[in-house]
DNA sequence: TTGACAAATTGAAATTCGTGAATATAATAT
DNA sequence: ATATTATATTCACGAATTTCAATTTGTCAA
């Protein structure tokens, strides 16, 4: 399935702040909680909870509820796709060496 | 070497906008002289020259002057550096299922 | 040297993005 | 029911980004 241009860029947003960096850095570790997630960064929740839209409606990430908590977790599909959607617009024709080839 | 997490954003802005994008996939055609590029994309000669700034700052892609042409390509460097960076921001520690580790 | 052409830079307008205060919603505990 | 706690939404504002018109710079040809 083929994205739309726009929709490439839109994936690609996710990664283009520095606070959803350290977000995505601090999810590698595992599954944790927004609250969790709050402590480690300096921003406001309003803001975490902003990033957080981002990401998940990108998929790279995904949230799960649990009473008042809301756990998030990097999405392995949704990683998956976004290497591969860059191996695929990097990958000049004809060269065929993109690791993430066919 | 490690990126910091400002220069890392940094670097995926180069793929976060729909003109980049149709740019990467013209450049994966091979090395295009700015002004074909220009025929291509609905945009004006100074819109394009600040896309190609952030895009070879990013080192994703690379210009070569000739005469009065300027030619870009995309930079297999920049392009595996960015999928590595790309794949160590997303692998969950300890799943080591991502084809870029090592 | 002058003219023509390609690309970069500057400046300014419109839009998008990141942020936090205030508020709303949802779930739990008393 | 009421209070408390965790998260989401709304709103407003400043900063960054995208865009194009105008201008400048660089290169070549006559």
């Amino acid at each position: 399935m083929e994205l739309s241009d726009k929709k490439t860029a839109e994936m690609f947003k996710a990664f283009c702040d520095e606070n959803r960096i350290k977000i995505l850095k601090l999810l590698q570790g595992g599954e944790k909680c927004a609250c969790v997630l709050l402590d480690d960064l300096h921003i406001t929740q309003p803001t975490l909870s902003h990033h957080m839209k981002i990401l998940c409606d990108a998929e790279i990430v995904v949230g799960r509820k649990e009473g008042k908590w809301m756990y998030y977790s990097i999405s392995p599909e949704g990683a998956d796709k976004a290497i591969s959607v860059l191996c695929a617009l990097t990958d000049v024709h004809g060269q065929g060496d993109c690791c993430c080839k066919e």
